[in-house]
DNA sequence: GGGCACATGTCCGGAAACGGCGAGTCATCG
DNA sequence: CGATGACTCGCCGTTTCCGGACATGTGCCC
């Protein structure tokens, strides 16, 4: 589909499916980490994979578990080691993801501001659209400077539904 | 809150507030002259102000002694200096409103007329709605052409009892 | 290396809505 | 009849809203 998301694909060691309230996600692992994390049918969705498939594979249920607490809503924050595929500009965007706390949100402009070339919002649009590992990596938290719903490679229903959780579970506590 | 109002808001540099009889009424300066004057959740009041607090600013003492005597029934005229902002349309309307004399009132249609635009009725409405500096300038002596009491924007209860005391000023002397 | 597509943000211009009105019409009521 | 009140409509500066044109950094494809 796409030359990164593919070499992310080829540098996988093993892969799972698990059913979640938004759909299957594929989960992929590499030596050093959790690489990625695809809903069916999304944007950027790499071929399929020639890594074998490992349910049982260590990581990769963990993984699995606290994805299915965090849809429980019982999770806000991940613990699982990452290895992040892509340009120096990508993961610089993905670490700035990583940092915004669970049911807040923050806009396009903000992260390109944060990493110090204020005008590249739309090269932080690209990246943040290319992030490899839903849901985890949040790149849902990611909204325009109105506050405005604009784009989710795994379209914006899921989106919504992902923030909705959240704030749900802020709801609770 | 309105455009307008809060760039009168950033041009001043100094605030204070004064209790009346109607209520708390805010009090703003810039270099050349009083510019503001609101009653406290009024019609377009600005957003807290950035400028200093100083009661003890020239300017804004004289102001503030000259309301209290005008509440105290005991003077009509005001001599301060003002610095109105706002369009060139806003100006001319609140330069008619300087010419009411006191306990005289005069019609929204008279107002248009003469500044030469007679059918620019409702529009005077919107400028006098917007007078930043109550009271001083006196836009609550603006009345329906039937002499009805329409609109201030700090309620027409505060329009009722301005002018009346300035008719109680009239009676005595 | 050049061209192109974007999960943006900002600015600008035009269109439409909104009033602290007033004048005119019409129905209603003494 | 005359007076009064509810209603409609034109008026015009301001504000708000919407849509389109930019600027602009990366990554992808050729």
């Amino acid at each position: 589909m796409n030359t990164t998301t593919d070499s992310i694909a080829r540098a996988c060691t093993a892969q799972t499916t698990i059913a979640t309230p938004l759909g299957n996600l594929l989960l992929a692992r590499t030596a050093k980490g959790l690489a990625g994390a695809w809903f069916e049918g999304q944007k950027h969705h790499p071929e399929p994979l020639t890594a074998v498939r490992r349910p049982d594979d260590e990581l990769l249920r963990r993984a699995a578990d606290q994805l299915l607490e965090y849809f429980a809503a019982e999770r806000a924050q991940f613990d699982l080691p990452l290895d992040l595929h892509g340009t120096e500009f990508q993961r610089a965007v993905w670490q700035q993801l990583l940092a915004i706390p669970p049911s807040d949100t923050t806009s396009y402009g903000a992260i390109a501001k944060a990493l110090g070339s204020a005008s590249a919002v739309r090269a932080v649009g690209g990246a943040v659209g290319r992030n490899p590992v839903s849901v985890i990596v949040p790149c849902h938290r990611v909204v325009g400077a109105d506050h405005s719903m604009t784009g989710y490679a795994g379209g914006l229903d899921r989106k919504r539904a992902l923030l909705g959780i959240e704030r749900a579970r802020v709801m609770v506590s």
